[in-house]
DNA sequence: CTTCGCTAACTAACCGATTAGTTAACTCCC
DNA sequence: GGGAGTTAACTAATCGGTTAGTTAGCGAAG
């Protein structure tokens, strides 16, 4: 398939020409800002005529040169955080685009896939062609330092970085309803099964647990890692292989897609759940089928959460004072898991 | 949180005024664009210490406006077809992300949902922001009529358009290996679930299903509309009450997603899967737990087509010739629904 | 001793819109 | 009829790079 060579644009320049006025006439008709410069109908009339005649299409480029600012909002998530299937990312995605669809600016997605360097990624983010960035990162990114000590606005999503706005759910409160949750069915003995990576959320709910069981009559008999969908770990298996009374009776799993994979391991090793194990996740992700059991989770609102986010960001951009940390609540979904 | 006011940053310009060359000699050595501008070592070094020093980063919005080109790669989705928790189109997404990051362009997502007009949308989209467009859209939707008379360099995913470049999976073929399936299990009677809209994609798998039909003495008893996650509709239930011997005995789903809810449906109506009704679908989703029955469908390598659409872009923008319409090979995926 | 060619730069123009400041012509009032 | 005020426009500068074309100075060849 072959196309033609395109015909350059339109620009300001030839509709003013062809309507002899100058651009500046042209251009406060055209785009109604300036309210100085006058323009008699007849004249707006004719300008609007030609523009239309010519097709002509303002050039963002060249606008957001002039004004310094480019109406796009960016969205970078660390490495290793924006695989596929994500669920968790889908919902952010879809707030992000939503909170921007509103404020009528874009959505620009970076991506880092291809190993890229801290610098070549922290030089793609500050190359102007953002106005501000959402992001979801580890605490011990190098790249969070970088941007820290950069003009770029940013605001944290998901997982609080310090010296950074950050929009977070509110991930000790649901801990705390999982694990009271736990206690009121009589479980004394928990692990904890936690991502490998310096999540903020995952400390939190991880310190969050060890609060709540200590508060309970828990015991958190060991901390296992687990990446978004790993089969369990050896200390995870011993652990489980356990004499009944030092086992522990639930995992507590840092998201749902965790805790997914541990039922389908419980299967595959003939554990029943909830009898032998329960097992409860976090996020409430809302399963396009009906899954073989329903999880035990809570809920967190991400989409809510990330439409926060570029309010914040819109605010930061613009120069207003924000909150260091917005916490959205977040609620316990009972399923068959517990 | 309050931050202070950025200051300007430094362009260009004040690196050459530093360093006591002109603002061509620093693009040079800055941006090694240009051979013919020749730099004796040491002014290179201290232009680059200077650059360094000051923090100099090249501004993107300039540099696309003296170009005309940005870099960027625009994603646009029809209306309606954005839901959040389209398995498909995190796939997708990825795929465009992974391919524009191989590119080192940018991604940005267009989103419309607050009922914004085809023109606004157009002029959007046409605004000179991304260099090209991957589109999934209907194929009477307005919308690509303008964008097929414009100059924009589109694109089109999965669902294939007249007239402008397609990306898609083979819907025939998928559907046959559907058809021949339920054949080969005793099936005569089916029926169709398609989405109530004019995707081209459900259109052929809807054509394809009827030929197959045809050829392996299978009859099509109806075609009922079914949207993303639908229950099952008024003519549906009809169809499925009458009396053995009329009732179809397998459903051809236009996605996972609508055989998905027909597996819930089924449940809720006491209906056995798959012994009272077969159930396919298509796209092949790739669930992040395990369902309660593992779906009959086809896998569609979204993420692939949606790679071969950035480079079919790619190819567009810088003025090759592209096929009218790719297509990929779907395979068959056996579960327990068949 | 001039001319040629190379090195290492430079100046001017341009991409397309926006902003600040200016001006010619006309009306109105005294 | 002259000054004030309004209307309807204009010119020049700017945003931050990139491109085309030009030039001063030097060494070597003729």
């Amino acid at each position: 398939m072959s196309f033609p060579k395109p015909a350059a644009a339109p620009t300001l320049s030839d509709v003013a020409a062809r309507a002899n006025v100058s651009k500046v006439t042209a251009s406060s008709v055209l785009h109604k800002s300036r309210s100085n410069t006058r323009v008699s109908e007849a004249t707006r009339q004719r300008i609007l005529d030609i523009a239309a005649e010519l097709k002509y299409r303002p050039n963002a480029v060249a606008r957001s040169l002039r004004r310094q600012s480019t109406s796009i909002i960016g969205f970078y998530c660390g490495h290793g955080l924006a695989t596929a299937h994500n669920f968790f990312l889908s919902d952010v995605i879809g707030g992000l685009q939503e909170a921007c669809d509103e404020q009528r600016r874009d959505l620009l997605l970076h991506g880092a896939f291809h190993r890229r360097s801290v610098d070549d990624i922290f030089d793609e983010l500050t190359n102007r062609t953002v106005d501000g960035l959402v992001l979801i990162a580890y605490a011990d990114d190098p790249l969070v330092e970088r941007l820290r000590a950069s003009s770029l606005p940013v605001v944290a999503l998901a997982d609080a970085l310090p010296g950074l706005p950050s929009v977070v759910v509110d991930d000790a409160g649901g801990t705390r309803l999982l694990a009271e949750h736990l206690a009121a069915r009589g479980h004394r003995r928990v692990y904890f099964r936690a991502s490998e990576d310096a999540l903020t959320s995952v400390a939190r709910r991880h310190a969050a647990l060890r609060d709540a069981a200590a508060a309970h009559g828990m015991t958190v008999v060991g901390t296992f890692p687990a990446g978004w969908r790993a089969p369990l770990g050896a200390g995870e298996m011993q652990c489980l292989a356990l004499p009944r009374g030092e086992r522990p009776t639930a995992a507590v799993c840092w998201s749902d897609t965790s805790a997914y994979s541990v039922l389908t391991e419980c299967r595959r090793l003939g554990l029943r759940v909830p009898e032998d194990l329960a097992v409860v996740g976090f996020d409430g992700i809302e399963p396009p089928m009906e899954p073989l059991q329903r999880l035990t989770s809570v809920r967190a609102p991400w989409t809510e959460a990330a439409r926060r986010a570029v309010a914040l960001l819109v605010d930061r951009i613009e120069g207003r004072d924000v909150p260091a940390e917005t916490v959205l609540p977040v609620e316990l979904v009972e399923g068959d898991t517990t």
